[in-house]
DNA sequence: GAATTATACTTAGATATCTAAATAAATTAG
DNA sequence: CTAATTTATTTAGATATCTAAGTATAATTC
């Protein structure tokens, strides 16, 4: 196989899409955030924020597993969110090592602002694609990961 | 629709897909530099380098099409590879702002290299997946894409 | 119960990435 | 032909991200 044709293969090809699909879903939030005049705020902020309306209180490792960063990355981001006031923090009474992230008000309204963004985005790609078709790109996506990693592990 | 369910919806499921996708190539490239000893060389390092393997000589400004980054990020991925010595540049004689960058001897090597490891890649990827599939992938994340784009374009 | 190991988190240091502004050369317009 | 604009690239400054190492507390082991 020569380089053209790596350069065309599915699995590149694919990556291509991929990619695509991922700076696209960056830019709608980052535009919102605009809007909403807190340009500063990156996707992850956000994510951090919506998980704490959805779920509550978490704690720093809850927030690094849902965020699927390092633990440094979460340090960084919530001293980031409590310094603009949208995140508090205190010590758990069971565990001293633990620290219990919870949304201020400021923070609340910042994810009822988000959620008639989020809603209408999640409505458009419902009436775009089909359950059918999600499952059909998780599964062909999942395919070829596996499939990848099993053939370069032969050597 | 409430949170639960935008965080469940298709836009967001397929967000996370290919988020994984994306990070296991990365993942499996990174594995390859560091057993070739480049473990500082990015994703985007390679990439260059590839991109200068198959197409030859190239401007900055067509580095940055290729890699898909701002033309800083280029001005320093191409200094940092210039200093490890995978590429030299000059400047063009039709025009003094243009910077020709070439792979030195050792840019090639490390491209003849990886052709084997990008091989193996390409090929595990053509036996899992047809291209019906590929295009299917493409044809529903575009899809999507569009939809989402075309409805909150509406206000 | 003292010593070891594990866990939760932060600090330090590096870097890929971005935006905005600077530089410098080429092109266009008046 | 000079002035304004466009184009190619770099510099400056910020930050999200990482790994490796540090700190402090909790749990386990002998």
């Amino acid at each position: 196989m020569n380089l053209k044709d790596i350069n065309n293969s599915f699995a590149r090809q694919l990556y291509f899409e991929t990619n695509r699909y991922s700076e696209f879903m960056n830019e709608m939030y980052l535009d919102e955030h605009k809007k909403l005049g807190v340009g500063w705020m990156a996707l992850t902020h956000g994510h951090i924020l919506l998980s704490l309306y959805a779920i509550g209180e978490m704690t720093m490792t809850e927030i690094t597993n849902q965020i699927r960063r390092k633990a440094p990355t979460t340090t960084i981001l919530v001293k980031k969110l409590k310094k603009e006031g949208y995140v508090s923090s205190k010590i758990s009474t069971d565990d001293n090592r633990i620290s219990l992230i919870v949304l201020t008000e400021k923070g609340k309204e910042h994810c009822e602002k988000m959620e008639k963004f989020l809603s209408d985005f999640a409505e458009a790609g419902e009436k775009a694609v089909t359950v059918e078709e999600v499952e059909t790109v998780t599964r062909i996506l999942k395919k070829i990961r596996g499939n990848i990693q099993l053939e370069l592990k032969k050597d």
